[in-house]
DNA sequence: AACCAACGGTTCAAATAATGAACCAATTAT
DNA sequence: ATAATTGGTTCATTATTTGAACCGTTGGTT
């Protein structure tokens, strides 16, 4: 791993629970030298990729990346047109609406939207980190993925984040294989207790899975009726910001696109 | 400079008008060797900092940018950096620092800082509604906003604050002119008698204001002297607070902003 | 008050990773 | 056909990164 990797790796440590951290803490969680992180670090503020909260203090992430999501935004207005896209679809359902991208190996919250049809909802954190293996969104973009993925995904230790996660390889394969068959992916309490999940996947300019799109519901208010229309709109929706973003789904996904959003 | 520096600075020759890029294109434009630029970029791509549009044309900013700037977002919210600013400032001149954003159609006080300095001060009330009319932020906002904006606030019944108040339309677009042509706007006694502001407009990530960073003193205590030294401390940490929120200053603007902070 | 541990930051010889001219193969323009 | 340009690769040379040890401070314990 080149010095440039390295360096951007640290930023990777930042996250909602640890939005700050200090230089040795710092050192500790990537496994460097003290010394390295300090000039990396130095570096990265330098470039206003991270800054410090208060004369030498701990870390935090900088002003420049907003700059630079602003340009990505400009360029590939993916987040732009997926808040559009949430709004619509938490207004169409009455529930809670978010989606996730696939970057790297891993599966990221991207952005929300609530509805205020009902007192309680399901709430959501942005940038959180999802499973495969325990979320809608996750099976969805699973079922998508190429097979050497969905190895090394399920080679991993497997979580169980509630009392309902499925945690077999083979459970969990099959589940995939059903994603397949009907184009959208479900979920009830396999990563937060008493949360049904709808989620569909998103694709990109290559045709593979760059993401999903996902309604979540209390477990109770998901009645056949209610999960009729949210997996039609789901659809809609899914189809509707692929194409948005340039995307195109793979031949096998085509048929369970809906005709008109 | 450092490699780091040199590979994140790469990132820096993406813009609204540019895009992508090339490989070829980005070692003239930085300067570096090809071979060097290329291994850099497959770095950055590898993090997901960039991406190719293509499999082996060029390339743009990638979508760990976009979560990135949500961390950053979530960490560092506009109030705290606002505060931040308006210790600054209000150090700095040694009077009350202030700073309003627009919401919707409304000005809106949203923090305020007070110097020790002198024993009389401009007081404020936080969550206070600005007209853009009779003060100095609104004057600001309103002279970088978009015509069908100003023309919508000038139709309006315009209230007389105090005596001073300016009210008459033509006379206010004429001063608005004036602040475009600064860059700062001005307020003597037109929302509270006695008070002497001055404020510059900060922007969001399209280019439009989002409010306004403001100094005021009693309307004794502005001297030549004072008025000059708080006109370069408040462009600078307009500038500055422009820049930490992500935002960018239009172009007509551009050339008012101080060089150090 | 003395102590200790942990903090951010700094140093410098040793080790490693960055560098760039030349070179491909494939497009694209002439 | 030809010439120029594209993204990408190679490898000996070189310059940068590396990390153990070392500061000066800070904050909590004894």
């Amino acid at each position: 791993m080149g010095t440039v990797s390295k360096a951007l790796s640290l930023l990777g440590y930042f996250s909602q629970t640890r939005p700050e951290i200090g230089l040795s803490d710092l050192a500790r969680l990537s496994g460097m030298n003290k010394a390295t992180v300090y000039r990396m670090m130095s570096e990265l503020v330098e470039q206003g990729f991270a800054e410090q909260t208060f004369q030498g203090k701990s870390y935090r992430l900088g002003p420049e990346v907003l700059r630079l999501a602003a340009l990505r935004e400009a360029a590939v207005p993916l987040l732009s047109v997926a808040r559009e896209m949430l709004a619509r679809l938490s207004e169409a359902t009455g529930e809670t609406a978010h989606m996730s991208i696939l970057q790297g190996a891993r599966l990221n919250a991207l952005a929300h939207h609530y509805s205020a049809r009902h007192g309680t909802r399901v709430t959501m954190e942005d940038a959180e980190v999802l499973s495969f293996h325990g979320t809608a969104s996750g099976l969805a973009v699973l079922a998508f993925s190429d097979a050497a993925f969905v190895d090394g995904v399920l080679a991993l230790p497997l979580v169980a984040h509630t009392a309902q996660t499925e945690t077999r390889p083979e459970a969990i394969r099959a589940r995939i294989a059903e994603v397949r068959r009907s184009g959208l992916a479900e979920s009830v309490g396999g990563f937060e207790a008493d949360v049904h999940s709808l989620a569909a996947p998103v694709f990109d300019a290559q045709g593979r899975p760059l993401g999903a799109l996902a309604v979540a519901a209390p477990v109770g208010r998901m009645t056949p009726d209610q999960w009729a229309c949210a997996a039609h709109d789901l659809r809609a929706c899914a189809a509707d910001l692929t194409r948005r973003v340039g995307g195109f789904a793979p031949a096998r996904f085509t048929a369970h696109i809906p005709e008109e959003v």
